[in-house]
DNA sequence: GTTATTTTATTTATTCATTGAACTAATTAA
DNA sequence: TTAATTAGTTCAATGAATAAATAAAATAAC
């Protein structure tokens, strides 16, 4: 248990002496270099060279060997899929994108998401990859073991991804909502501490959350934890198909923005865009400071912020991220929408607690959430002993 | 740890043989014996009688020693307060309840309630009250180690209740949000076990909610999580002190249903009511069946339905509970309503995961949450070794 | 330049909880 | 009466963590 600790630790991929680790987890430095002694033997952690600080002998800087292992991450989304391999640091050794064809059956997406995967392994051939992550868009539940999905890609209801997967490549396969592996994601590069709270809310075609309570992801107790699209945020709003009213995804999601935005033009609002014009359009239109885009892609902010609101005072986390599609649009635009909503709604001895955070533009933070997925749900067997790691490369 | 774990299971106040705990927590049989070796010499467990089932040696009964240490729950209301001697199995042992006079000034009522404490650790000399758990109208943050009181409770704010109660008793004294402490009783009641989430609504002149994840109370980075009064449900609703719109308890409060009777009686409809009824007025008059109370009743249970319903969007919790004054005017109506509500609203492969219960008519609830705050805090140091347990008594 | 001080890391012996295996105890079914 | 079954204990062995002493390597002070 405090080897899975220390190794969380520098997991984070900075580099700490044998006596940070020490102070940082309250275990005697004595304890310490046991368990660096048997990480080392393991080939999981390696020295890198000294620091000198002050007086006193100088520490030995020590870092996870990221090639010790290897990890897939697989982003499943409508429109194309995202393949990634990561190293044991969660690294990014070398990622793929592929678009999906709309008409092409899930069947052969998945034939070619395998074929993708065996040419990421095919990579590299030195180090082995002992995992694959999954991340598919949400709500699905788990039902004797398999995954059935809910909502928006019901087509791929009889396709048994995780199953079919295992059977190719005989490695374990995990898989998880999107939402949850992009908090996942965060939670690592933020630097994961068995106290954070963190929220990572995916406002695109749906919108999603992922939380991590206590450093750990809180999936609920059938795993759909995290439904904040169908919160209601007007209980007598206007019906969505899940049967609730005021849906915060009937407000905010890439779906809703683009049906209003088109709505707008079919009453003859100015503006550059087009009727019938896709989401990738609202976006190009709002970077290019189209009024209405802006004014429609601003509202939806807008009602996204009180649906950050509503999280903040139920969950009180340190940390909130807002990611995906509607994020990525103008992330400044949308932090600075949210903060003033959270300003003017949330008391201030609450608000003060929680940072709010803008995703990344690049939308590579839940292809890494699958990888870290597989990394953190291998590496228990591992510590445990319940499996052996692979030879190292010579 | 495992004794902890082992105890957890104990103080369900179920009786358990060796071997159904080693079953229970996988550990060998040679460890339970182990450990409950430990507990009865420390008095913390006894034998009681054996119980015979099928073939095989008879199974001994091993239950806690509710009476090897006793705790004081207090809760705070701002109408009342009530204070109880608690076992170490949760057993209420004896409560009192005094009002508190309206013009009473918060450090009077700090005195009377001193008085009250030292009565019940009076009332029985022969075992140790050994810490204080303190329930408090929420919300507050805790501030430099100081609690502050952020609304409806605001003449508090002044009044140090844990230092001044530490002083005079010289024991550990633990204070909470009271539906904090709520959670906690139930999460007792239906059996503590690791994987639990669990959400007490208080639902009372404010709404406020208690919330178990994995067996534990998640306070949130400042303490304040469960805020769900202020979750908006309307987002151009009427604007409440909070600053935020549309907040759940303008609808569902004790407060908002008496404000918004007396609005309506204003207007001239039919009732037994008079202008300027209470909210215990209106609670008698729903239970006479007034149309107009329950009409009003009812309403209020709808609006808390729509907070349950994100609730369950949100965590997909195992349970549900919903409690304090407005579920103790008729749990049978406000159950029925919120069944309708969640199964309107939710998606069922959602909502199937999540028991809805209506808590029990008597408040009690809460106080024992006291008692078992007190407990929960104060076991983990007897079994570590950093305290040592009180002298038995003879 | 030598010595004292500080900080890092390791070694060694010790402690302590847990375990596995053999064993005792007590009961029922055959 | 014997075999089978279940409950619980004993005891030596294991293994993880620790305390204390020590080594190593650096700077500061004289």
């Amino acid at each position: 248990m405090n080897r899975a600790l220390v190794l969380r630790i520098l997991r984070t991929g900075d580099q700490y002496s044998r006596a940070e680790i020490a102070k940082l987890t309250g275990l005697q430095p004595a304890t310490i270099t046991n368990i660096i002694n048997d990480f080392q033997k393991l080939g999981l952690v390696e020295e890198a060279g000294e620091i000198r600080e002050g007086r006193g002998r100088n520490a030995i800087c020590l870092r996870v060997n990221g090639d010790r292992l290897h990890f897939l991450g697989i982003r499943l989304s409508r429109k194309y899929y995202l393949v990634g391999r990561f190293g044991l640091d969660s690294r990014e050794i070398i990622k793929k994108k592929k678009y999906i064809d709309t008409n092409c059956a899930p069947f052969d997406v998945l034939q070619s998401l395998i074929k993708e995967c065996h040419e990421l392994i095919d990579y590299d051939r030195e180090h082995e990859v002992v995992a694959i992550g999954v991340a598919v868009p949400g709500p699905y539940v788990r039902k004797q073991n398999r995954i059935v999905m809910m909502t928006g890609f019901r087509d791929w209801q009889e396709v048994h991804i995780e199953e079919e997967l295992r059977k190719e490549f005989q490695i374990k396969v995990y898989m998880e909502h999107d939402a949850n592996v992009g908090a996942l994601s965060y939670n690592w590069s933020l630097g994961a501490n068995e106290n954070r709270s963190l929220i990572y809310v995916a406002a695109g075609q749906g919108v999603g959350a992922g939380i991590i309570i206590g450093g750990e992801l809180f999936i609920g107790t059938t795993g759909t934890s995290g439904e904040i699209g169908h919160m209601s945020i007007a209980y007598d709003g206007p019906l969505c198909q899940c049967g609730n009213r005021g849906c915060l995804e009937k407000y905010c999601s890439s779906m809703a923005l683009t049906k209003s935005l088109n709505n707008k033009i079919r009453e003859g609002n100015y503006t550059i865009l087009k009727e019938g014009c896709s989401f990738e359009d609202i976006s190009d239109a709002v970077k290019q400071s189209d009024r209405l885009a802006v004014e429609e892609y601003e509202k939806a902010c807008e009602k996204l912020s009180i649906g950050v609101v509503n999280l903040i005072n139920a969950f009180n986390p340190d940390t909130i991220v807002i990611g995906d599609e509607i994020a990525a649009v103008d992330p400044e635009l949308l932090l600075k929408t949210v903060q003033r909503i959270t300003e003017e709604r949330v008391l201030p001895e609450i608000l003060e607690g929680t940072e709010i955070i803008a995703g990344k533009e690049d939308n590579d933070e839940i292809l890494r959430g699958a990888g870290i997925l597989a990394i953190n749900e291998m590496l228990p067997d591992f510590l445990s002993g319940k499996r052996s790691l692979p030879e190292p490369e010579v």
